[in-house]
DNA sequence: TAACCGTGGGC
DNA sequence: TGCCCAAGGTT
């Protein structure tokens, strides 16, 4: 019973070794009958989907102080989560989110499901989400495959076809692996052993506890898996951004559209971006260009914005976009790209909040 | 299927 | 500095 050694090893080294997270139960807590709320660990995994868990901790404690329950999220204005979501990047995530909350209190009483179907069916889960959330929070022995998994079970079994092709292969060693007795805890120990032991370069083969039986380290290759097939090298785009401010203080700002790129979030009125595109500013007034652009990456791009600026008198109509107060505006509601762009803006308009 | 969708930290 | 990477989902 070898595969029952292995999760023996690595739930014996969980025990002694697992982080401590805002989100999670001990495994003496969960040992002594303790469950984790659902709700906790849906928003936990939904904001660590590509995220690291530096980044997430802050926004965790935000969001589950400002909204304790699945129903207080429900009853949130959208406006609100975007601005707490924002600088925490794929913004769908943040709209996803709260189409779940809301289902889940109109169709299943305000209880997440319980089955791997029926959360799977919930917007924003898909199927690492539905296994990890029915794992942890149900303690059901479901199959859960990040990119944690997926570099340690390439390199236990020393598999070297580059990914997303060895996906099924590399679940299909998870699934053998995943015992029936503390899944829950087991998922959460690979996890962390991919984040604190296994990791992407440098891995800690000497501490840890399948070093007995991994091929990779036998091989010595673990360093170098899993192979990824090359990524295509991303493209600069060009934009033009306007940041106006009245005579009273307040700032001209949009509302992006909920599709797309920073969808649903507040945003400075500007041109498409791409190779040169036209641009036209969103009222009338004497726009000062300035000399520094504003440069961020996305996943498939760079951009380059140039920034323009200006005062407005009271009573212009704007043809774009909305004034908000200086008292209504907060500038950490802004998405990260946006915030460099009011960085350079405020500096040039001489603003000190 | 593959493109799209953010961000910050590490090296 | 530029590239890699992180508890993926949707279309």
């Amino acid at each position: 019973m070898r595969y029952f050694a292995e999760a023996e090893s690595l739930l014996a080294w969980y025990d002694t070794h697992a982080r401590d997270l805002p989100w999670r139960i001990s495994p003496a807590a969960r040992a002594a009958g303790a469950h984790p709320d659902p709700y906790r660990i849906w928003l936990s995994e939904v904001m660590l989907q590509q995220t690291t868990v530096a980044a997430v901790k802050s926004y965790f404690l935000r969001f589950t102080t400002l909204w304790p329950t699945v129903a207080d999220l429900a009853a949130a204005e959208d406006a609100q989560v975007m601005g707490e979501w924002a600088g925490l990047g794929y913004y769908a995530r943040a709209r996803n989110l709260l189409k779940c909350a809301r289902v889940v209190v109109r169709d299943h009483g305000g209880r997440f499901p319980d089955t791997l179907d029926g959360l799977r069916a919930l917007p924003g889960i898909g199927p690492y989400t539905a296994a990890a959330i029915a794992a942890i929070a149900h303690d059901q022995p479901h199959v859960v495959v990040d990119g944690n998994v997926e570099r340690v079970m390439a390199r236990l079994y020393d598999i070297h076809t580059p990914l997303p092709t060895a996906k099924r292969a590399l679940t299909e060693a998870a699934a053998r692996l995943t015992p029936r007795l503390r899944p829950g805890d087991y998922a959460q120990a690979v996890m962390d052993l991919g984040a604190t032991i296994c990791t992407p370069k440098s891995p800690a083969c000497g501490l840890c506890p399948w070093r007995a039986p991994c091929a990779a380290r036998a091989a010595g290759t673990a360093q170098h898996l899993p192979r990824k097939l090359p990524k295509t090298p991303k493209p600069v785009r060009h934009g033009h951004a306007y940041v106006a401010r009245r005579a009273d203080g307040a700032w001209l700002l949009e509302r992006r559209p909920d599709s797309g790129l920073l969808g649903g979030m507040l945003g400075w009125p500007g041109s498409d971006w791409g190779e040169s595109p036209l641009h036209t500013p969103p009222i009338a007034a004497d726009w000062q260009q300035l000399e520094a652009e504003a440069r961020h990456t996305f996943t498939h791009f760079h951009l380059r914005l140039t920034v323009h600026v200006a005062f407005v008198p009271d009573g212009v109509p704007p043809e774009r976009g909305m004034f908000l107060s200086d008292a209504a505006f907060r500038p950490t509601e802004l998405p990260t790209l946006m915030r460099k762009v009011f960085d350079l803006a405020r500096a040039a308009l001489n603003y000190t909040p």
